[in-house]
DNA sequence: AAATGCATGTCCGAAAACGGCGAGTATCGG
DNA sequence: CCGATACTCGCCGTTTTCGGACATGCATTT
């Protein structure tokens, strides 16, 4: 049922998971395979929406490429998922502050716990997490590493 | 999928839970619909195991039957699982004390968390959580209130 | 300019409370 | 002297509670 597949990108290897019908996850730094019960899943790049999800992506890091068209499956609370559903709505080459996000869910107070579903979003680059900084514009963190999150936006042609 | 019934006894009205495959459940004062979460249960007394759960049950009231041979899932702990299992091997017509019982599954001194398992039996009467008692014959509790207890137990020829 | 305090959702670990007990004393009547 | 009852204290797994830590930002204070 569930499978996964590896991409190599000019930020490192890629994990890339599906449930079979749509994406579920994609991962930087992870652990060789992906969840650690093991028997849930099977690498082949081959399934469901992988490939496409492959091609996309390399069109993205090629530079051919400023949108995605993929179908996502995102597990989170509800507060979680709306951020996530916010996040989607930041264009390429575009940042938005904590802040201005927790704005646009209506809770302006909330910038904080943004912050944090931000950090749990499972589905890195699809769901553009790298293109929310500090209302002062410093990077201020990213799951996979600074280094990375710095490498998208100019990769988006920023700063 | 999941299925309940009821059935009438001397002690009163016994609701029965199967997940379609193994019981799951018999409890004594539950809420009209088993579980809360409504949509997932549908009430369908010819299902599954229930009618053979059914009919042994009737027999046991009637006292012609002393042992049942049903499916039976339980979830829990793995303490809870060893103590639901070393329930199952207490005879009808037969008594242990709590703190036989936390000696039987290797933790002698566990005898009050052994009380505390034994209250959260998923399956009364066929898991016989009933034939546990004080270490000086007192009755102690019983999930379904002590007069049940004690009309089980004389029931199976005690005291 | 730098430091402080507050608001916010979620997770995680620690600590405490809570029982369907039992064994060991203390007390009190017969 | 013997037995029954009452009280205290240790034991143990599970649940609940609580306090902190965070991918922040804004208003106040020093």
């Amino acid at each position: 049922m569930n499978r996964f597949t590896y991409l190599d990108t000019p930020i490192g290897p890629l994990l890339l998971c599906s449930d079979g019908a749509a994406l579920t996850g994609l991962h930087m730094d992870s652990p060789s395979p992906p969840p650690l019960d093991v028997g849930e899943w099977t690498e082949d790049a081959g399934a469901g929406p992988l490939p496409r999800a492959v091609r996309q992506l390399r069109e993205y890091f090629a530079g051919t490429r400023r949108e995605f068209d993929l179908p996502l499956r995102l597990e989170g609370t509800a507060f979680q998922q709306r951020v996530w559903r916010s996040l989607r709505e930041i264009r390429y080459g575009e940042t938005w502050s904590y802040g201005q996000l927790a704005k646009r869910i209506g809770n302006p107070n909330a910038s904080r716990a943004v912050g944090l579903a931000n950090g749990r979003n499972p589905i890195s680059i699809l769901v553009p997490c790298h293109r929310v900084i500090g209302a002062d514009g410093s990077l201020t963190g990213y799951g996979g590493g600074l280094e990375r999150k710095r490498w998208l936006l100019v990769h988006e042609g920023l700063h």
